[in-house]
DNA sequence: CTGAAAGCGCTTACAG
DNA sequence: CTGAAAGCGCTTACAG
């Protein structure tokens, strides 16, 4: 493994002349630097970052801080993000929190990373509260994406209208007793986007004059999992729902599959309506409130490099990304009215 | 940001005294080791990577290679890698070479990774035949996850025996005429696990004494729209098939989609298995050839840290998981005869 | 059990 | 345009 004591020993030069010529940086002839890089070359040097950060404190690396658990929200960020840091020369060291929700998951400790990496993207953050603060003495760039945090640049969607757009739709299309799915009663993640879009919900309803119910409001974790395991206290309703605003994509397929299993019909007996616009949600026909993810990682990889140039902008950007409704087969007007019936779901079994 | 001498300043110590108290090496005594551990506490120190790789070589970070895309099964290898070297006190270096299946993709030289990463771990590799000899050349452990390559420990499945699994079950229900889509026409990956699925299928035919009919292998990419892309081929085929071995779920998934939205009943007209069990899989009641995602990322990341042990085991050792066929209900007995009628799509629609 | 010192491979004023 | 030298923060023989 050669180091730059070999090149510059090859060419003849010091390493000085070697390290500037091979960063481009200025005060090098032009046939030193040719020199240089030739000798490199043939020589397969690579520059070690460990000792590049040593007199600089510089890692070339940002850390990508996520709560994981390999979901497809988040893989998709990072796949934005990443693509957009690794342009830019940067490194991506992804620090997975490990986190199923509902489960417990690694605390992070971004004083643990302050040698290791240059800035912090943070997904889905903010964190328990003692993290959070942990975070802002973190003395480098932070940006995040989701919920914002006072001081840093950002990239959010605005989740209280994410829940509201998809309310209003099964308003307009009629509904009056609609549900919704999400959050995390545990509140694990201290992960406040479930209890946005959940007040977006409310505050459609009430724009509507309609009453607040909050037995029509159901806990669960943002997976598969969580829309499955809500349906049967859903379905045992005196007065069910007709349709059900879930707070993500995943959700809702794990709603529909559990109706679908009680032999009702999406969207006549129930209309279902996600959030995210999940890869697979073409194959559901499932209506949803589409969101830009992998723009969004591109989006704040961008902003957080912006904060790493010789003149970083002196104030934080937040910049919020527009969601949009895509309407496809999962909801419909209501077949019935409210309180004339329920599933029956024991006499179809 | 603290140093280690001033923790050694704080304790009255030398910093060769700290460095050793610090990492748990023997010859300090308690009273020293539990007073420099207080200091570094209350100094809020945190040793710096950089410096400590310097003189050691070792940097503390693993890489993973992984042709990403952001897709479930790469997502999910990484989750589970991610989480054993994470325990092992290793940082994990993401290269994701940002290629969608059939895109082109950033490539990888390893040779830049050598002074930042202990180990290497690669995603379904092998890569073009120049990447692939650099990686030989790559003088640190490396472990592959999927097609193995000689003298490097891996973990991987029988994709031969995968798709043989898929290509019988069908078979067994009495199917005789079955098509096979997946597969890179162009080989972007030179990914060899399609060939070894088809080469599966091919095999399962040729045992029970069935022509093998090039016009029934559909190339895919390995994505729900490499599944939707390649059905008006498969549908407009002469004698189409009754069945269909798909070499991913998510190419099955597409398949699928193309085949309702052509009003074909899934298994009446077609059975459909894929490959992998996908957390949508059962939303889907897709019948598949399960294998174990995340256990071969904590798997392979196992072997690899194996390696870097003070006594490695002197040859690399390549593990083969099982996979398991799930039937679910994308696939049963065919209903016609092939060569009886075609699917009629254009009287249907 | 502890310390002084060399050295890891770079970068960066400073001097010429 | 180029070089000598200090220094970044650690680790590791070596000596005591």
């Amino acid at each position: 493994m050669s180091s730059i004591t070999d090149v510059a020993n090859k060419v003849g030069v010091s390493v000085a002349t070697v390290s500037r010529a091979l960063r481009g940086l200025p005060g090098v002839s032009e046939a030193t630097r040719s020199a240089v890089c030739a000798a490199a070359a043939e020589l397969g040097y690579v520059p070690s970052p460990s000792a590049a950060g040593l007199p600089t404190g510089r890692t070339g690396t940002i850390g990508v801080v996520a709560p994981w658990a390999g979901q497809w929200y988040f893989s998709n960020i990072l796949a934005g993000a990443g693509q957009v840091l690794v342009e830019h020369g940067y490194d991506v060291l992804l620090y997975d929190l490990g986190g199923v929700e509902g489960a417990d998951r690694r605390s992070i400790n971004p004083h643990l990373l302050r040698k290791r990496v240059d800035a912090l993207l943070a997904l889905s953050l903010p964190l328990p509260s003692d993290e959070a603060s942990a975070l802002a003495e973190f003395r480098r760039p932070v940006t995040t994406i989701g919920p914002t945090m006072p001081g840093l640049s950002g990239v959010r969607i605005d989740e209280v209208g994410v829940g509201e757009k998809a309310t209003r739709h099964l308003l307009d299309l009629g509904h009056r007793r609609i549900a919704f799915v999400g959050g995390n009663p545990r509140d694990h993640f201290g992960y406040p986007v479930a209890a946005s879009r959940q007040e977006g919900y409310i505050r459609a309803l009430q724009a509507s004059d309609l009453p607040v119910d909050a037995s029509l409001m159901f806990p669960a974790t943002f997976t598969i999992d969580g829309g499955l395991s809500c349906f049967p206290a859903l379905a045992r309703h005196d007065d069910p729902p007709t349709a059900v605003v879930a707070a993500s994509d995943e959700i809702a397929m794990g709603v529909m599959h559990a109706a679908r299993a009680e032999h009702l019909d999406v969207p006549a007996d129930l209309s279902v309506v996600g959030v995210d616009n999940h890869d697979m949600a073409r194959l559901f026909n499932l209506t949803t409130v589409a969101q830009p993810v992998r723009e969004q990682g591109r989006l704040a990889a961008t902003l957080l490099i912006e904060q790493l140039l010789p003149h970083p902008p002196a104030t934080p950007r937040v910049v919020t990304v527009p969601t949009t409704l895509v309407v496809r087969a999962t909801t419909a007007p209501p077949s019935r009215q409210p309180g004339t019936a329920s599933y029956d779901i024991e006499r179809r079994v």
